[in-house]
DNA sequence: TACTATTTAGAACGTTTGTTCCAAAATATT
DNA sequence: AATATTTTGGAACAAACGTTCTAAATAGTA
């Protein structure tokens, strides 16, 4: 019937988050959208509506990635081995790319005053401790932590440290620092 | 010879500090600070400079003054029991006013592109860290903490944990969350 | 009281903002 | 090959942006 679509939806919403997730929401203008994914203005109204709902839609994408990447990172023959491991590669994944986690700069920026931006984040944050939670009742099941230990409260701590840790890698931007940290966290955890 | 100027500057700036500590730099109009500060545009950029330049004098007077009140909150007659009360001064304050750290907050919306920005945040950090080194030093020395521990990287995961605790903050807004949190890192600090 | 330096209020500036609109180009189906 | 439907590029929009300017009001000095 009629013109399909020239471009991948998801590849060039991608290309926006990545610049969100650079500039975050307010400094990045819907000229330099245009630019960046490579499309008409109206092309990116037709398809994704207005800024707004393709930060959204950005965020949502980001965060479900984030989880997945969080998941795929869980290795290890035990749980605590999981743990560490995870906190390893989010380290790993700062030094690397340079970037902080999209989530909480928009916390930071939006949550407080964007209902929807703050219901985004929160969902996914609850999945992150949820996913440590998990880990931690087992870690606790098998010995490996402690039994008067709360997996709950630990998995919280956990996941409000990573906000720490990435606070201290915008601050140095030194990559021995933020790992020593993270050591120091996985020592504080398991004992 | 002429007039005087009809404000304090200083409170006036105070008004503009507020504010941006609400709403974060982009999102703060110059409108909005005409209206705010209760001061003609002219005078503004008079008494200030332009936007950014009214920021950064913001940002400084923050960090000053939140340098200040950690040193007072640090009381008690042992170096942990200073420690600690500064921790509990955090939470106190953000539950109280239900507003985050400046700092932080411009940290993550600005410090990774504007160079002065991350001076100003970094300098103020550096200047928390060390002061609480100093404390965990004394720690040290009258046996309140372990003379394994390193008073420098305790005081830097202590720093960092305050992030965290913000971060939580903003996402449950749950007073009894983020005290339960801040408790569990004393916990963990005094073991 | 007259003078003068400064502040004041608000109009006005040119950009940039987010958004809408429209004619031309394009392609899967008939 | 003709048709129908959608995308495309870019012009156009009003509103908001940060900033500058001007004229009137003000108050300390002579």
């Amino acid at each position: 019937m009629a013109r399909k679509k020239e471009f991948d939806p998801e590849e060039r919403m991608e290309k926006a988050r990545d610049l969100f997730w650079e500039k975050g929401y307010n400094a990045t203008s819907m000229e330099d959208l245009v630019q960046t994914m490579g499309l008409n203005r109206g092309s990116i109204y037709d398809t994704y509506g207005d800024k707004h709902s393709l930060y959204l839609q950005c965020l949502g994408n980001y965060a479900a990635e984030k989880l997945r990447e969080h998941k795929e990172a869980a290795l290890g023959t035990s749980p605590m081995e999981k743990v560490e491991n995870m906190i390893l590669s989010v380290v790993e994944a700062t030094v690397n790319t340079g970037k902080c986690c999209m989530a909480v700069n928009s916390t930071f920026e939006l949550a407080t005053v964007d209902q929807s931006v703050h219901s985004i984040i929160n969902n996914n944050w609850k999945d992150i401790v949820n996913f440590f939670e998990q880990l931690l009742t087992d870690a606790k099941k098998v010995g490996e932590i402690s039994s008067d230990k709360d997996p709950r409260l630990l998995a919280e701590f956990i996941a409000a440290n990573f906000t720490g840790l990435w606070q201290t890698y915008i601050l140095s931007r030194d990559k021995k620092q933020v790992e020593k940290l993270a050591q120091f966290l996985i020592g504080m955890i398991k004992h």
